[in-house]
DNA sequence: CTCGATAGGTGTACGGCGTACACCTCGACC
DNA sequence: GGTCGAGGTGTACGCCGTACACCTATCGAG
């Protein structure tokens, strides 16, 4: 049923969607009552893809290992983070995802209020996206390096940075702009807040 | 010009802003080219108004206070959030918002790499919001309460956590989901990150 | 074997959207 | 006075989500 989202990537439905299925528009609606209704289908579909499988031993482990299995699971399907961004009521899946971190963090000594100010820091992190202000797309380096020396009058300290990561792309592979490393980073940065606030209690 | 924004909440466009200026619509392409350009204006007005004052001092206060800046700035445009989100190129304002940011770290003794991770490890909370998964609107306690005793036995770690937050909103105003306090409490935790990491180089 | 209910597909239509294209109006300037 | 360009107008196209009425195939009860 929620299956057919694969083939074509979101921003093209209902109508697109009904003639992918070889059927008139108006039959999806014997299924769903909306096309918000079948968005959160689609959702609920992926994210049941996430493993939630027990784990024991350290919370941070466990923990940093089921964010980023569901980074993976997300990065899967492309569309599945913005899809989840702009529904404002969480779908089942979700919930049930989400009760399988809080349960990790408290089974790791984290008391309710902790945690709890924990999820609001992660965000959408908590899902393994993480929402970057502005795709840094996978433009050749040497575009990149003459884009960053157009604005190093405007901009100096971006233009800095930029010409810095143009640089690193093209002597060292991976080491520049680094998707997985900075979510890897940032993730790493919170958990080891997280444990001292867990020990100062 | 993209000032009446204020009016309109966003969701609605063109065919009624310009109805809302006493026009037809297609007179709005006079002025710009395309939805997206005059998306693009109304967003670099809004952040234009945040303040990039000068200040000197600490790197921490000097960025936590134009962070908590650019948050009260965006808190009076509640749209704006949003549409900054779904931008894919940021506008000449966000460029110069983040220069900045960035200069600031520079300044506090931030090397150029650690900096891009920091700006990373932000997101768009460099830009006062936190892109909450999903919004916990302001329903009454009880009923709330309500709500989290129903989901008791398929999510036992969230309706725990849902108690206790309706509780407190019952029990002592505002200590309960204060999203204040839950931005800056997700804030100084990455800056007091920020710290060890420039510290141990 | 008929009959009625029901699940699911169909066709038409409405109101809204962004915007391409051709046209008109009016003031400024030579 | 004639030209010109900036800015407003009107019509039209193709898309979208979906309300409503209709048709058809299946199947269990009588």
């Amino acid at each position: 049923m929620a299956l057919a989202d694969e083939a074509g990537l979101d921003g093209l439905s209902m109508r697109r969607l009904a003639t992918e299925l070889g059927v008139v528009p108006m039959a999806l609606y014997k299924h769903v009552a909306n096309k918000d209704e079948l968005l959160d289908g689609i959702i609920d579909a992926v994210v049941s893809e996430i493993d939630l499988a027990p784990v024991d031993g350290d919370w941070k482990p466990a923990i940093r290992g089921r964010i980023l299995a569901a980074r993976q699971t997300l990065l899967r399907h492309p569309w599945a983070a913005g899809a989840i961004e702009a529904r404002r009521a969480p779908t089942p899946a979700v919930l049930a995802y989400m009760d399988s971190i809080i349960g990790l963090f408290r089974a790791g000594g984290f008391g309710v209020d902790l945690v709890h100010h924990v999820i609001h820091a992660l965000g959408s992190r908590v899902l393994g996206f993480s929402q970057e202000l502005f795709d840094d797309s996978p433009t050749d380096p040497d575009a990149q390096e003459k884009a960053a020396h157009a604005m190093a009058g405007t901009y100096p300290w971006l233009a800095e940075m930029a010409l810095r990561v143009a640089h690193d792309e093209k002597t060292v592979v991976g080491s520049g702009c680094d998707d997985q490393f900075e979510f890897e980073f940032a993730l790493d940065l919170l958990l080891d807040g997280f444990e001292r606030l867990r020990q100062a209690g």
